[in-house]
DNA sequence: CATTAGCACTCTCGCTTCGCGAGTGCTAAT
DNA sequence: ATTAGCACTCGCGAAGCGAGAGTGCTAATG
């Protein structure tokens, strides 16, 4: 009965998916004929939504009142149907002026990408902070704040800093401090979290036996590390939400108890956003893949997130120093925008990375994007 | 014609105010006899109920429908008639708990403080970090992260760091950053702002002219002291959107325009905590005030705030360290545990930057707060 | 056989009406 | 000053209704 997937067919499922990603109103055969001067009639137009209905690309919310696209329907838009662009080069240039200014502040990159994301693509955005996927020590320094209080700044690979507060003996010189610092970091240099663990074990530099202090040091590090393997996962950045807030999703204007229902979801997104629950599982997955992962609504198994998709991307130094980014919003989203403004983001996170991992001159700016991969 | 504020008026305002907050409905005067076993009967209770309408303090919604508090009938319960009370013990050793956790790491204090405001108070929380007063350079550090590339790392008086990478020149040892990392750090030592540039100006040290790379090093700082004053002020913290929005007055429950305004009025105050508009001019005059500052509804000149009130208190080292915090939600709110909360929190944040600050062998964790001043 | 015109049918949306019930304001009695 | 009693006001939800939009189907057409 659901006759093929013919050419034209095809083509109204685009249309549909861009009038509604567009009006937020589910779409009319008329509207189609008029808005996009199609050669055939609303009738023959009906005759394919009904088809596209079968093909479970299209649902009716009610006998009257246009269609709309499924998650199916957007999937098949996704994979077959859209044309992948790349963000305008003014765009470009834009966004990465902007983390041009934030330069050298490798703390600040992560909230911005997230800005910069959520500004782009109208949508709320999330984002963690790369991750070293082998945590390495690189070297500590103390640094005196009064007689009886030392900051201790722990220096890892990949620009990745903690600090942390430390109590000292009030009879502590400079010279002392920075002594002690020297050989902890010798001791530790390169170290991973289990080799740390091993050398505290043994707590011999040299051969000889470490002073006191600097076996608190060293604990000091290794829980730092642990502290760090441990939380990293968890934290989640995200902004946007106001630029998600303007979506007419959440606007009260069309249906009555649609806006009943708009706080709740939104209560629920929130939560998502705020705990990664339902994201969580999703980033394992980014992190293996290479391109840009798109899931869409109840493609999700999260049940809140029915109504949302998810684009996400890897950014980072692969084997080094990775996390992701993306993108959260209705599922009714401008795909195209949304992936290519991921895709770049991610692609000039990763520069940046690698222009402070490897040893580059001078930051280079990323070339405009032209790739069309996914 | 609207009588004197008795004795038993002022408890009734009381109990419309208790009750109000509980259900988020407006009271009616049977409900007040019958609830708190009034020994007066309904109409006495109405009458008065009128003689407070007149006063400014109640009003009417709707002709029928019971009573709610005015902005001004608030103000008069937070000034006259509520207990001063504090947060319970067993609260209290649950909050210093967490705080105690993440001792020493003091770029999570103002995070956690918010988060810990906002569950406490069950609303949305905000917080600046703490700002000093007077910025003062105490030293550099350079760490190598490979052969063309330096992370510097600024430390400031009171714990304040700020990091940023640095190219360099392929031939510089490890010991050439040191030495004139040592060199900067002497000479900008407690360098303020102003200070700073003078001697960038001068540009030797000693009455030995600088040399190129120290001179680098010396802007580096410059800038960033500079850049760290006027961005300061903007960094707002905020968290708890999501007790906030579990408060009743965002239930579409009750009330379906009542809904569709609960969205508005949401992004507003996202758009408020986002941006810090309409807070910003609060918290001067919170930093210049001793103690908690309570802004009730439309006493806030912002028109969006007129459903809100904030309750903000300063934190920090008088003079040297400070920042303000506070609680933010509707004016339906528990002012007493709301007014504690933040209260507690601000001092036990006061207790630990001080810490960091003076010369405290160990932190110490403040007593449980009895005081009963506002 | 695909396409199309025509038309009946369905369903939502916005509007109005209406009764109910809660709660007040007032008046007169104590 | 307090209180009982009662009329009055409104908001709220249910129900009814007309209009309009858009479809599904059928029969005609090339």
């Amino acid at each position: 009965m659901s006759g093929p997937l013919t050419e034209r067919r095809q083509m109204i499922l685009k249309l549909v998916i861009q009038e509604f990603v567009d009006t937020a109103t589910p779409v009319a055969s008329e509207t189609l004929v008029r808005k996009y001067r199609l050669p055939v009639s609303s009738a023959t137009v009906r005759n394919d939504m009904a088809a596209l209905e079968e093909l479970g690309f299209l649902t009716h919310p009610h006998t009257s009142g246009g269609r709309i696209p499924t998650d199916a329907g957007y999937r098949f838009f996704v994979e077959n149907l859209m044309e992948r662009t790349s963000l305008s080069p003014a765009e470009q240039r834009m966004i990465r002026h902007q983390f041009y200014q934030v330069r050298g502040e490798l703390d600040q990159w992560v909230q911005l990408a997230c800005a910069v994301l959520a500004r782009t693509a109208h949508n709320a955005s999330v984002a963690t902070a790369p991750r070293a996927e082998q945590l390495r020590f690189k070297s500590l320094e103390l640094i005196a704040i009064h007689e009886t209080m030392a900051l201790a700044v722990m220096v890892f690979h990949g620009g990745i800093i903690k600090q942390q507060t430390l109590p000292i003996e009030p009879g502590r010189t400079p010279d002392d401090l920075r002594r002690a610092a020297g050989v902890v970091s010798d001791l530790l240099a390169d170290a991973t979290l289990t080799r740390a663990e091993e050398l505290a074990a043994v707590a011999t530099f040299n051969g000889v036996p470490l002073s006191e202090f600097e076996r608190t040091l060293v604990d000091m590090v290794v829980r730092a590390m642990i502290a760090f393997e441990e939380q990293a996962q968890e934290q989640i950045y995200s902004d946007g939400l106001l630029e998600m807030l303007s979506q007419p999703e959440f606007m009260p204007a069309s249906g009555r108890d649609d806006a009943e229902r708009a706080i709740e979801r939104l209560r629920r997104t929130l939560e998502i956003l705020k705990s990664g629950r339902g994201l969580g599982p999703l980033i394992p997955q980014a992190l293996a893949s290479g391109g840009v992962q798109v899931i869409i609504g109840g493609e999700h198994g999260e049940d809140a997130m029915r109504d949302y998709s998810v684009i996400l991307a890897r950014y980072g130094v692969e084997g080094a120093l990775v996390g992701v980014l993306g993108v959260i919003g209705p599922t009714r989203m401008a795909y195209p925008r949304s992936i290519s403004t991921v895709r770049y983001i991610a692609s000039l996170m990763s520069n940046l990375l690698a222009d402070l991992y490897y040893a580059n001159p001078r930051p280079s700016e990323p070339d405009v994007d032209t790739s069309a991969t996914l």
